[in-house]
DNA sequence: TATGAATGAGCATTCATTCAT
DNA sequence: GATGAATGAATGCTCATTCAT
């Protein structure tokens, strides 16, 4: 057997488990990239702060642009789990900010890196393509949840649901992707108290 | 000896007019930093947009770093342009969101370098300094909007007008800096008319 | 403990049979060289090319340098074919020009190999030391295929045969091992055609 | 005016004369080239053999490539000087020989690296056009020499001037571009002299 | 003012080699 | 015997910056 399809290194296990330096690469670069932007993301500081040769870094990912697709994919999948915590049916609309907000709060760097690949979509079709879908997934369920908090009477039922996950999208957007937008933290509790005080909610 | 020959390496009229090659430059980095971000720029394509040679970018710029100031003061002059539109004082509030409106329509590449500097934003102080300072005239002004419109009875005058402004900003903010949050026009527009419905305007 | 598990690393059985492995790295590396030159000459590739992992190919190989060896050898041993086939006595002159040309045709590589390891010869004494021995062993079979053709009457008894033998060397290296020299294969068939006729030979 | 056609670094005169720098990058790759090979060619050398950073070598040629074409071009020139001294009508073939023979011990390294560039023009069409337009070149001269030999009643009428010239470029390549081929400095006077002997001359 | 020439520091990537298993 | 993982030392190339003219 063996890998004889021309010079393919590392490639095992695709689930999170396993291939500890794999995800400690994938790990150390996004931490560069919430710290330094793709401007200033250097294959040699991510080696570096995995204690690694950056030959071993090629080892497992053979280029810097399969090194940043690893880094997309983790940015996507801590993302989803702010908006998707388990999928339980009688979720609140309510804890959907309240799950965005924490996140903010512990991982600010998710964020930062979110905004990153928001505006490298502009100039990677690849990345635009996986953080659209993202968005996507994120618009259907708060859609849902809005149907179901009209129908449990929390909502206006005047309002269209899938309109108002774009206003809930955007806003949340703007509020911890361009963190810069309106610094003071009681201003962001504040505007978002106002938004779910729009939506019926408080 | 005249007082131009005496200034050495001064920087003159910071007004618009005169020291075209200056202005040239200005906009054609302002014009690469929309196309290919932070990352991406470079000082020789700025200099080869413009038709000069390296050296003279660098006479009239110092640094790369230099020439970044310069777009960021040329970015929020033009952002200015959008919520101070000669300020005239009856301004309607739904004037500014049709403003921002036909800024992003007219000048897409304005919101990817307000989000490019957005993000510079976490790691240079002084663009934080400089961006925050914009949206606190912004914020100022749509204070100002928020109450009088209140008082001319199209808004509901229970909100607080910080609060609302705040809110304002982010999901404008969230719509066109980060243009890939929810990419379909209508959907700017129908999540637009949403928070104008929700703010008592239509 | 057997013989062979005594022998740490030192290669066995030096004739063809045995050591497939050995061989078929041998192989590899002949072809990757013909193919891509010295200049592009890989130790991945040739592992590759057999369908091993690069750290066995250094089990059997100390180092590129002892892989080359191989090849050279493997080299050698191709061309001594040609110029010795059978070492039959009464071989007849003209049966070298053929032996060299149906080689020429059969194994186009092996011309490209010795026209590489000839310049490399330049800078290896190792090489240049079997070329020039395999060269030396190809002369001394010329001189006394030239007398005996002499002594048959078929070539002018007033040629010095070590002359003409390098006469001969020169122009079918320059046919072969220099390709380019003269393209067109008819034109190698004539020009050869009228080294015979000098020859006497046709 | 200005090169504004995109970053296009050093192009001026395209004649050997001026362009100093560019023409001693040039031969320091020649040179490199004829002591270690594509195989050992290194760009940094080239640059530390003329004196440069190794950026100033990128400012005159854009890439390792473009410097070898520079290369090509030299090597192409030297060798043409030897079978074309002057287009003198008049030219006897034994002075073509003579001028090769001039050639090889005055500079032998031009011969190591046409060695290397008959090797490479079966890797790199390129550089395969070149070298047979040269040879093309250095034939047809061959063929009005053996013609005007002829007439003269040097060469034996009966050879065809055609053939003739290519077994003269594959006699003189196999001596010259193969020095491995049959070393010995005396016996490449000899078998030079049987040759010339066969055509009819000395 | 403007530029051609030059460079130091760096950057992603490659490659032969090693070693524990 | 064989391999996955790892690395030191390059290697071609880039980029902001400088300087004499």
């Amino acid at each position: 057997m063996s890998a004889k399809g021309a010079r393919q290194r590392g490639r095992p296990k695709s689930t999170p488990e396993a291939e500890p330096r794999r995800e400690a690469l994938v790990l150390a670069a996004y931490r560069r990239l919430a710290e330094a932007g793709f401007e200033g993301l250097r294959t040699r500081d991510v080696a570096d702060e995995v204690g690694v040769n950056i030959a071993t870094l090629h080892y497992y990912f053979p280029s810097k642009e399969a090194l940043i697709r690893g880094v997309v994919g983790h940015a996507m999948g801590r993302f989803r789990t702010a908006f998707a915590p388990g999928s339980r049916p009688g979720e609140q609309l309510a804890a959907q900010f309240l799950g965005i907000r924490r996140l903010a709060k512990d991982e600010p760097e998710l964020f930062v890196v979110m905004g990153e690949l928001a505006l490298r979509s502009g100039r990677d079709k690849a990345i635009a393509a996986i953080f659209q879908e993202t968005i996507r997934a994120w618009h259907d369920i708060l859609v849902i949840l809005v149907g179901h908090a009209q129908n449990d009477g929390f909502v206006n039922k005047a309002l269209d649901p899938d309109t108002t996950a774009s206003l809930i999208i955007a806003t949340l957007s703007g509020l911890f992707m361009v963190p810069v937008a309106d610094a003071a933290t009681d201003r962001v509790d504040k505007a978002l108290g106002q938004l779910e005080a729009f939506l019926g909610l408080n």
